[in-house]
RNA sequence: CGGGGUGUAGCGCAGCCUGGUAGCGCGCCUGGUUUGGGUCCAGGAUGUCGGGGGUUCAAAUCCUCUCACCCCGACCA
């Protein structure tokens, strides 16, 4: 992609309502642009890296066994009757009329459309186990949205759910969803640590959230110090839960295996959240199905939600510097920045676009900074906006058929040829 | 919802106290210049001063109502 015809409106300010670093560099980068309080566009850089989070989800979801659905943004109200919960989930329900004036709302999540989709459908335990999930926009109205996306009312979630026959294969099911969110979050290269938690509104008796460790983080949670040095690309499930870790509701002083001096708390954020919580909805809703004994039984539920939206601004948090966002390559919008320093110069124009072409041939995602701009303008654009390879090419380079590499994570710069710098961006 | 704050050009702000022709920086457009870390020079465009009502000869400025947004608290992916 030529920056040239390409879309990303980077602000060399930060906007005034912007106080934490990702909203900043979200809005800096041109990545999104607020419509209204806690709702948001997505801007075309910013929603590749979206897309991108969100196909990494996809991925282990449907790798740990599960089916992608798409359920609607607008539910019906009668089936969160139903379930009970159309009085209890209070104001933060977006509630809307149709035409008709037949009460509708938003959802916020979809346990009720779910549940009522397997109870019409599935009517034997022999179709059993069965997971299923939607990445699908979801609308909380919030007290008081903030931090850009990070607390946003409109926001992107995958959620899963899982049906079982037994208790027993609920939480087999509980455990190979941990075990995809471990997957899914290390190939973002984060740790989540999975804190025991209240079950909250959705209810139920086993309840983990999976939070980023950040200053910005919204939740205080209490954790072992052996968290900080696990090796995101090896860690496993069981390393993960046997330690400990607790949000602040949940944390108990004196039954604490760690001791009081080594104990760690900081701040968290968010991102995921999975509940096992039994026949909650299936007995209102009315998925039961014919166990082997010839009885209906009402199927064990479960459901696992990621912030899809939320993991975009959880990873600027946690990757991030004076200068602008660094992206982990598995999500960033482009693998490589090409900096042209002199687009008067023919021989370097000739070079750039040369490099250029070869680039897309070898599949390799690239903006190419093409523009009529000083140089110091596109070092910063670049750093702002954080690809994790920049190669840089000027008159006297392009001249020598070199180029510089750098790399935005560690910042090494090194000159090679651009062969050279070919061949390893290939890898 | 309670408490606090802000609305003036695309962005960041000054002007308001003490009423009198709406300003600065960045960005944008034109021409030139520069080209390895947000070049420099010259010229130019852009405003219902958030909105309604009021006071006044005169309102960005004073009064009043209202809307939006932001921050602090209780809720959540």
């Amino acid at each position: 992609m030529r920056s040239s015809v390409y879309f990303y409106p980077t602000l060399k300010e930060t906007p005034q309502e912007a106080h934490v670093a990702s909203h900043r560099l979200m809005l800096r980068a041109g990545m999104i642009a607020q419509v209204t309080s806690g709702i948001y566009t997505w801007l075309p850089l910013g929603l590749r890296v979206l897309k991108k989070v969100e196909n990494i989800i996809r991925e282990e979801q449907d790798r740990a066994g599960s089916l992608e659905v798409l359920m609607p943004t607008i539910q019906p109200a009668e089936l969160w009757e139903k379930s009970g919960r159309y009085h209890d989930y209070g104001k933060e329900m977006l509630r809307i009329q149709d035409r008709h004036e037949r009460e509708m709302l938003y959802g916020p999540t979809a346990e009720e459309v779910i549940t009522d989709i397997f109870a019409r459908f599935i009517k034997s335990y022999r179709d059993l186990p069965k997971r299923l999930y939607n990445i699908q926009w979801k609308f909380r109205d919030e007290i008081r949205p903030r931090f850009g996306i990070m607390r946003g009312r409109e926001f992107l979630m995958k959620d899963n759910y899982s049906f079982d026959l037994t208790p027993e294969g609920a939480r087999a099911s509980y455990q190979a969803m941990l075990e995809a969110y471990v997957k899914t979050f290390a190939r973002m290269d984060v740790t989540a640590i999975p804190v025991r938690a209240a079950t909250g509104p959705i209810g139920g008796d086993l309840s983990h959230e999976f939070q980023i460790l950040a200053e910005t983080g919204e939740s205080e949670i209490f954790y072992d110090p052996a968290y900080e040095t696990l090796d995101v690309n090896s860690v496993t499930l069981d390393r993960l839960q046997s330690l400990y870790a607790a949000s602040d509701e949940l944390h108990d002083p004196e039954n604490c295996p760690v001791p009081l001096e080594t104990l760690k708390t900081a701040r968290g954020i968010e991102v995921g959240h999975v509940f096992y919580f039994g026949t909650k909805y299936s007995i209102p809703l009315g998925a039961y199905v014919m166990g082997p004994d010839g009885k209906q039984v009402p199927v064990e539920m479960g459901s696992y939600g990621i912030g899809v939206s939320r993991v975009v601004a959880a990873l600027i948090e946690a990757h991030h510097d004076k200068a602008g966002i660094k992206w982990p390559e598995s999500v960033a919008p482009f693998k490589m920045g090409l900096l042209n320093l002199n687009v008067k110069n023919s021989a370097c124009v000739a070079c750039c676009d040369d490099f250029y072409h070869k680039l897309l041939q070898a599949d390799v995602e690239v903006l190419y900074d093409d523009r009529d701009l000083g140089s110091g303008a596109k070092f910063a654009d670049m750093d702002l906006i954080g690809l994790p390879w920049q190669v840089i090419v000027g008159p006297r380079s392009a001249e020598a058929g070199m180029c510089e590499l750098k790399n935005r994570r560690t910042g090494e710069r090194i000159e090679l040829s651009l062969e050279d710098a070919l061949n390893r961006i290939k890898q």
